[in-house]
DNA sequence: TTGCAATATCGTCATATCTCGATATATAAT
DNA sequence: ATTATATATCGAGATATGACGATATTGCAA
């Protein structure tokens, strides 16, 4: 098992800080029903070119916010193939309402 | 009592994301062992001033800091004379945490 | 190899945020 | 009234962030 690193409270906040993030991570919590024409298991995550139809940005703007979540810690990526796979990152998640429920 | 508005959660994580004032926040957790040298009672809580003295920044950017605090919720003002006494709003952190917990 | 699909990176522009000093406003003290 | 103190607001400059299209990179398929 993959030790994850502590997560660093300004980056995750700030990465939070973005409406279009929130909303990928919310996604992100139910991918069957959120990505309903996604063909490939749902085993690895859900395809970056999914979250990219579903938010009406360009790709460019899409991978740059999936990399901004991506160094919080708030999602974990996985290639196969041309294809990479995101899904949200629990542990890290937890760890971070643990820290800022106890120090906010 | 005074009614409590919910939190926008947008503009609480925004207010949230800079360093300065969530050191604000912890700062006001803990008013007599921050600012051991206010002289005004801390009923009220802390003075603006005093905040100012501890953060090393310009007072016109601590009174911009301060609004924006105050505009999410998180902090309540008291004005008393010249003097603006700020205190943490407790409920409205509550609410937030709570909502961020089973959003997020 | 050549080409195609998925994703990342680059360069650019627009907008937002942070900080400051200067000044305005409000209250208190003389 | 005048002056002093506390805080807010203004205007400007610096930096950060968000968005885009164009292009680079990676991997697969023919």
């Amino acid at each position: 098992m993959v030790k994850q690193p502590e997560p660093d409270l300004d980056e995750v906040i700030k990465a939070l800080a973005h409406p279009v993030r929130r909303q990928m991570l919310e996604w992100l919590k139910n991918p069957q029903k959120s990505f309903p024409s996604q063909e490939h298991s749902f085993e690895l995550g859900v395809c970056a070119g999914k979250i990219n139809e579903k938010a009406k940005l360009s790709q460019s703007t899409i991978s740059v916010h999936l990399a901004t979540l991506q160094r919080a810690g708030l999602i974990t990526p996985r290639k196969v193939g041309q294809w990479i796979f995101y899904s949200r990152n629990e542990e890290l998640i937890g760890k971070f309402l643990a820290r800022i429920n106890s120090e906010l």
